[in-house]
DNA sequence: TCTGAGCGA
């Protein structure tokens, strides 16, 4: 599994539409749209879960891929901060 | 939410 960075999302898009456009290229695990912790609004970038090779294929499909008038930025993501102690 | 940085609790 590899996760993929989504940047320039346009705030009209949904978790769901992210996930029935990676999933043209294979099978989607996962897909989450990140949002301001304070406000709750949508930040414009998210992440996708998928299969190494499926990944590799969306990336190289998607990265620029015009959605809604706004270039698609797609990457291989970072791995996720640890999660601090509550 | 009505906004535009880009990597998450």
């Amino acid at each position: 599994m590899k996760s993929i960075y989504v940047g320039n999302i346009p705030f009209s898009a949904s978790e769901n539409d992210m996930r029935d456009l990676f999933g043209e290229y294979g099978n989607v695990s996962a897909v989450k749209l990140i949002q301001d912790h304070e406000t709750g609004r949508f930040r414009g970038f998210g992440f996708v879960e998928m299969e190494d090779a499926d990944a590799a294929a969306a990336i190289e499909a998607l990265d620029g891929y015009e959605m809604s008038g706004r270039p698609l930025k797609v990457n291989e993501a970072k791995p996720r901060a640890p999660r601090p102690r509550h």
